[in-house]
DNA sequence: ATAGCTATTGCGCGAAACGCGCAATAGTGC
DNA sequence: GCACTATTGCGCGTTTCGCGCAATAGCTAT
């Protein structure tokens, strides 16, 4: 691959990252190129992702938008929703709540934005993006420090602003749970601070998608407590279900409107 | 303004923010009119910024996307980044810094997420925002409540986070600055927590783009403290500068190039 | 209720942008 | 030095876009 090529094209992102957005033409004069060959760098640097192609020309897209992008055409997005929409039915006025980190936690926000009287508190960047402009909404983070991989705060300073909270209902994510082991996290600071998080609140829920059911990516355990609730979607494979329902646990099966079965 | 137009529109925009992407086909067979009557729409949607047109459709545009792309067509985005980029240099390696909240220390976390063997504590979610994905930069954000004006965290969650940690550098923002008063805000929450933020770190450093040099929007003041520095850009009024200096303020102003003068 | 006014809609047209195939060319690696 | 691959420019047909115009639908005030 001649080295004129990506330096023009890193030179473009460049431009477009700054200026926000450019022209196909403005570019072709910058460059001195022809349209098509900026065309055909706008196609390759659309289809990994780091620019957004618009009409004539192109615009910047962050690291957040572009993996928001990414997610909402996942399968699994519709049934997040679907779980965010029931779990956001279950909060009523001036409630205090909790949010895990998490794309799953992030669907919930998105449903609580038009709402009023409300206070979440989050320990996810996902769910902070979603209420950053909801007016009526407080909201709080409990600091610490960014796990890229989740777009969490974990870590003591988290944990120190937990102490000094209690919560209505927390909401909890997870990267995969099985029956007999609970909440399965990469690390154990990952599972120590979701414990911690469940015992500051009233209502413990666990929301996952189908797909994470009886999943144990990792060996960090968090076994589920008294009263905790599972939350997934239509997807899930009855067999699964029953064996959370066998320990005593409460699944909640929420269809694709929002409702529980 | 007949009711369905506007209906119509709203839905577009929740389609548009489920999906991510949709196109003027689609769209026009969904609600059964013309296609020009959906270019019309999309033209208003992002005519107030709401979407962004693609060829032959749109795509969503979250409220942080929104509020970044209508910053960097302002003047003054050209001032941040060089100021942006002259804080970035100050800072060496394995530094502990602490970034406050704003669109203007959200250049200087810009400049910073290529960077190794760093500690960013921000307060703010521009800057989380600008180094989600800086994966050699340790992130931490004190938490607290957020401020929807400034997208940054305040109250006493914030302040108590604070008052363990100590860094090598601090970078304030303001509303606005003059030399009798120094840091004005809109009230006095803002202006003691960057008090605070300063007596925290070995240096500090007041960045503020020209045009809020000599500006008093509100009456919350934080006076300037010994060796403090305020940093502007090269479109800073002699005179301005002239009165802090007056007064022991160390000014150093920032070319376009991100170079002191 | 009705008349008047404004916003909206559909349609047709010319202009702009896009994608694709082809041949020439410039870099790259052996 | 030579073969090979990626890149580029150009021309083509296709799609999309924007704008003006006339008809229509909805809102408002009397």
């Amino acid at each position: 691959m001649p080295r004129p090529a990506r330096d023009r094209r890193a030179d473009i992102l460049r431009l477009a990252n700054t200026s926000g957005l450019t022209s196909v033409t403005e570019l072709s004069r910058a460059f001195g190129v022809t349209a098509s060959t900026i065309r055909r760098d706008l196609a390759q640097l659309e289809s990994t992702g780091q620019l957004a192609r618009t009409y004539g020309g192109a615009m910047a897209v962050d690291a957040q938008q572009e993996a928001s992008l990414r997610q909402r055409s996942t399968e699994a997005f519709a049934a997040k929703r679907a779980i965010g929409v029931w779990a956001a039915a279950q909060i009523g006025a001036r409630e205090t709540v909790l949010l895990d980190a998490g794309t799953t936690t992030g669907a919930v926000a998105r449903e609580l934005a038009g709402r009023r009287e409300l206070r979440v508190v989050t320990t996810g960047l996902t769910v902070l993006h979603e209420l950053a402009n909801a007016s009526e909404v407080r909201v709080e983070c409990l600091g610490g420090t960014l796990r890229q991989l989740s777009q969490g705060f974990v870590g003591p300073l988290t944990e120190a602003a937990l102490e000094r909270m209690t919560f209505d209902r927390v909401f909890l994510g997870a990267d995969g749970v099985t029956a007999e082991h609970g909440i399965c996290e990469a690390d154990s600071q990952q599972t120590r601070l979701k414990e911690l998080m469940a015992s500051r609140a009233d209502q413990v829920y666990v929301l996952v998608h189908a797909a994470k059911l009886g999943q144990r990516p990792f060996h960090a355990h968090a076994p589920f407590g008294p009263g905790w609730k599972l939350v997934t979607d239509a997807d899930a494979d009855p067999a699964s279900t029953a064996d959370f329902r066998d320990r005593g646990i409460e699944v909640i099966v929420v269809n694709t409107n929002g409702h529980a079965q």
